[in-house]
DNA sequence: ATAACTCATTAGATAAAATTATCGTTTTTA
DNA sequence: TAAAAACGATAATTTTATCTAATGAGTTAT
């Protein structure tokens, strides 16, 4: 490989025409200039130099290694400095979260990119134990949980609540026990949590979720809520799944006596140093999520 | 700077994962490429790796490193083939050349640089004492030349040969001396040599082109035959620069009894390598001087 | 013609890098 | 689960590369 010094002498060379002034410049010996240009040419295996007693002219094979060599040169040395830099609205920024939050920030997140091209937004959906395994493995650099998390590389602080909802199809005014035991469950990933958390509290008769038939099954949190729209069972969403869908007419959403929510929390990894376009990104969600 | 050897090791280990696997590839020791990019961490003065374990994965940092550096590293890769490379369409070829002959050859080559856009001509007038220092500089790679060079640089050899024309405005039909005297001469920079050589052979009154009257100059070679399509003198141009002339309905061409030719060498210099770009335009220029 | 410059070359000093040899971990295997 | 194997970090040693200083030869200017 072609040491850069060599080829910075060389080209210093080149824009200077002189040895001794060249040598100066970089703050070496004349010697030093002579012997790099003599391993170029000996590693190149050909000439690069005319020589003609002090003057030189620059053989076919020096002015290509002079123009290509420049651009190498100068991109090597801006290296160094920008991996240094943190721009706060350039680069990737992963996230991953739940169905129902994702559905109201990942838009929202969109339209930061849209702002800022530059800033490009990667957003998957995954359940709560395989958003812990992504931020531990820091393959996400951020990560929502509706659960406090289990591993010691995830760092976690509340940010939100999101109210669970009961949601049935339209005819259905009041839910009784009875009338939810008819209707039936669509159930997904998260249903069985969450509808311990919101019947347990509400209903006296609830014991498991597995008490009710199982009418439905999607794990397309935007799918979750059509078999319910088509009066097929009835489910327990978090407040943002419900508001995304875009068939509220067609079923009803129950404010039961006692609300129930579920905190979200937000998850980055322990001890990876944070890029100021993660910080941008975590304010925006942040706006985002009130 | 950063040392692109280092930076090599950084950018196969991030590819391989593995230190010694990296280390075998790059044919050096483990203790090599941990060296390596600890002395990048070193010089960039924060962390490349995070490293959990014998696992490890890449810091914002490192991120920038790699993909930035990966770029560097090939196009230095590049660099030593491309700088021993001889592309035959593809570079800078300066030409130079007197007048007449440019008018001819100048907009051939053009067609040549459409075909191949890459192989860019560089193609200037100048007269013969130019010409030479030119080729003896390094300064163009083609010189043409209508007298023998006089340089040790410049070697040369006749490619074709130029018919002197005498040009006359439209009337004058088999011009005698006396016609000649009374229209008085155009004047051009290789106006005495040409007409030295032309009319010395066929007017025995001739001594030289100073007993003409001076009834103009220019040296700009696609505007001498103006005045004298406007009647205001004749003159002698070598046959190329009399067919570039748009207005050949307004001057009058003749062919003397005893034709003259001037010869037309070709200029190299003599101990520079001939990349394969300029045998090729040195073939085109050829076809197209018969 | 001589003095002043300039570049090439060489040898010796110095600095940098690679390798070898261990050590403490982590991962795998029995 | 204990032993073995593999891995990466580190320190010490050897090897290699690079720089400088001194010298010589050629060129230009006075």
């Amino acid at each position: 490989m072609i040491s850069p010094v060599w080829l910075r002498s060389f080209c210093m060379l080149v824009e200077i025409g002189h040895f001794t002034r060249t040598a100066k410049r970089l703050n070496m010996t004349q010697s030093g200039v002579s012997q790099h240009v003599r391993k170029l040419e000996d590693q190149l295996g050909q000439p690069l130099l005319i020589r003609s007693g002090k003057q030189f002219t620059l053989t076919d094979a020096g002015e290509r290694l002079y123009h290509e060599g420049l651009k190498i040169i100068s991109s090597l040395a801006d290296l160094e400095k920008r991996v240094g830099e943190d721009p706060a609205f350039e680069g990737i920024v992963r996230l991953v979260s739940p169905g129902s939050i994702g559905l109201k920030l990942y838009p929202h997140l969109l339209n930061l990119q849209k702002l800022h091209p530059q800033l490009v937004i990667d957003y998957r959906f995954a359940p709560n134990r395989e958003v812990e395994k992504l931020i531990a493995e820091h393959k996400v650099d951020i990560g929502f949980l509706t659960t406090p998390s289990t591993l010691d590389e995830v760092s976690f602080k509340p940010v939100a609540e999101e109210e669970l909802l009961l949601v049935t199809p339209k005819g259905v005014l009041e839910p009784s026990w009875q009338q939810l035991m008819q209707l039936g469950f669509i159930d997904h990933p998260d249903g069985a949590h969450h509808a311990g958390l919101l019947l347990g509290a509400n209903y006296p008769e609830f014991q498991n979720s597995k008490q009710f038939k199982r009418a439905g099954f999607s794990n397309q949190i935007n799918l979750i809520l059509e078999p319910v729209s088509m009066g097929l069972g009835f489910t327990i969403l978090p407040s943002h799944a419900v508001e995304a869908f875009n068939g509220t007419q067609r079923i009803n959403i129950h404010q039961l006596a006692k609300s129930v929510s579920e905190t979200l929390y937000l998850g980055t990894h322990i001890n990876k140093f944070m890029p100021s376009r993660v910080k941008t990104v975590i304010t925006e969600a942040m706006k985002c999520l009130k």
